[in-house]
DNA sequence: TTGCTCTTTCGCAATGTTGCGAATAAACTG
DNA sequence: CAGTTTATTCGCAACATTGCGAAAGAGCAA
């Protein structure tokens, strides 16, 4: 045997993940992903009773930013946005990775 | 009353969050913060039994990348790195915000 | 020691995210 | 209705992250 049958089975899981799950698949969860970070915003800033403008300036930023930050439709989140958010609102940001539902 | 009483809390609010907290509060816990996504995907790529160029290579990147991802220091984390390496190995990124401990 | 695999570090170009003002829409108040 | 506040959209410069190769450091086995 030899020492690294690894590589192989790297590719076949590969293929599996970037062909075999449609890739359509990934977008559909990354965009409900982003609706929920989208909606997470929402609720945080509305709970603690600011406008986006208000928002903004804790973090120091403009209103804009919080409005793209709170559209559904947004893709570029990032860890650094959240974090700067959520220390604003005296919240922080736990990430977890879980394991998928129908893993194998 | 008046209508916004919020205005100057908000102002209020902002030092007590960024002058309050000695702000080197703030960048411990982020630099904690790092240090455990770094573990995590050191973890999650061990447990996977993979090499750091063969996780690269399934999330169509260098063996450099990872490294740098991997290391304790790095202060770049980002949600699309995260997710695209949480999808490769079957996980998922769970985001929630938690409110802190010693609130108000 | 040599040879092999894996990891780490560095630098810079390419790509992605944020900052921010201005203009418009939408919602609410009186 | 007009007037006020809040929310949304657009464009582009500034900044941050990623891509990627090359070189060197560890670690292990023969």
């Amino acid at each position: 045997m030899a020492k690294t049958p690894t590589r192989d089975a790297v590719e076949i899981l590969h293929r599996r993940v970037y062909e075999g799950k449609p890739a359509r698949l990934k977008n559909l969860e990354e965009a409900r992903a982003n609706e929920e970070i989208a909606r997470g915003i929402h609720e945080l800033r509305t709970a603690a009773a600011l406008t986006q403008t208000q928002l903004a300036r804790l973090i120091g930023t403009t209103a804009s930013v919080i409005c793209r930050l709170e559209d559904a439709d947004y893709e570029g989140h990032s860890l650094a946005m959240l974090r700067r958010i959520a220390g604003a609102l005296n919240q922080r940001v736990e990430i977890r990775f879980v394991p998928n539902r129908r893993s194998a």
